[in-house]
DNA sequence: TGTACATCAGTGAACGCGCGTTCACTGATGTAC
DNA sequence: TGTACATCAGTGAACGCGCGTTCACTGATGTAC
């Protein structure tokens, strides 16, 4: 990393067309899937060759780590600047969805099909953990009379299986409440933006907002 | 179709080597992911050339879709033979998420990354329907005192939006905890299946029964 | 039961394509004295 | 300020590969008389 002022014309230079080519990946990743993602075909994109674009990443597993990266970190951002403006466990909802309908595949690209024997960087863990961070805080200082009924077995596991929350003084009732925000509200945004509502007829705006309610109330 | 009794040896024949262009398929799909999966790559391991597939299916697309079918078909079954062995929705639940880990892929080849444009063929939301009736008969027969807190928003908006239930008597109550099962089960699962677990410490089925009790109780 | 013909399975060659990636090279940009 | 050298961006050709798909053809299997 370089400092902000003391860039070169040339690093910048090189940090604004890594920023393009990233900007374009993301393109042909809405318009064709991660799998469909190909350097010949941001190259021409731009105007250049293929092989240019190997002075930028070194491979295309590079370029794609690189944007799974990106997405964990876009979210992180985005779930913290919502609890940093003073939202509650609602408001961390709303931000999740409005990120993830933002940018279906980019979703998609962590929280989507895994292909096989492929492993996400290790700092993404990092990253992820910073989220269920702020899903902890949230869901500890929100009011304590949720409207989750008690699961007393579960409350158990959740005490002595806690390495996901190591540090975070979070007490079991909250850990199980900072999870389920998760998995629910990931089930319903998974199906919704794989289109499994439409024709249904119900919105599922209504459906998540439903689960929120249920969350914090 | 032919009936069973009237079915040439040619016909059969045919039918077997359909079959196991399907279960090559599927192999490839379970060691690569679906966009992995190759014509030339099925048949050289079937001992056939490449074109002799053509034979069997009129082109790479037509495949993926009858994979599609098959899986919708296979989850469908399992789910409609549970309700069938009397299971209530705790055993649906549990039909569900066995069908799903016994083949990760499959499940993601219905419930996982969407490829843009892609749309599944028609009779897919005719099966889809299916396994809804059957969520929704189980729902309906359950306890009714089930754990899950009251909404009557959410209820109110599925009063007047059941496209989805068309023609089934369950009450908004039931088409809510028939709903609510479907997204909070898929969250869980798809998580689970796509690894987001590891690494936290805590055990996925242990969430999963959490859920399918609150949802039964 | 045997022959003549039609149907079908499978092959091998070929087409056109796009992919990731390497390599030797040109030309421009920056650095040191 | 001007020159000499090093660094770096980008090019074009090439390699090897695998893909889906078409086509003309061979040989085996089934059908009709």
């Amino acid at each position: 990393m370089t400092v902000a002022g003391k860039e070169t014309p040339r690093e910048r230079y090189r940090a604004q067309l890594r920023a393009e080519i990233k900007e374009r990946a993301w393109e042909q990743i809405a318009a064709a899937g991660a799998p469909g993602l190909s350097l010949n075909a941001i190259a021409k994109q731009m105007g250049m060759s293929g092989p240019a674009l190997y002075r930028y990443f070194a491979s295309r597993d590079e370029l794609i780590t690189e944007l799974i990266r990106d997405a964990y970190r876009s979210l992180a951002d985005s779930i913290r600047a919502a609890a940093a403006s003073g939202a509650d466990l609602a408001g961390l909802g709303h931000a999740l969805r409005t990120w993830a309908l933002d940018d279906p595949q980019r979703y998609f690209l962590i929280y989507g099909t895994p292909v096989p024997d492929y492993h996400a960087p290790d700092d993404t863990t990092a990253i992820a953990s910073e989220i269920m961070e702020a899903l902890l805080d949230a869901a500890q200082s929100s009011s304590t009379a949720a409207d989750i009924p008690d699961d007393a077995r579960l409350e158990d596991h959740l005490a002595e299986h806690r390495q996901w929350a190591t540090d975070h003084p979070a007490p079991p009732a909250a850990l199980r409440r900072a999870l389920l925000f998760w998995t629910r509200l990931h089930g319903i945004l998974s199906l919704e933006l794989a289109g499994h509502f439409t024709g249904m007829g119900l919105d599922p705006a209504e459906l998540y907002d439903s689960e929120l309610r249920r969350l914090t109330r």
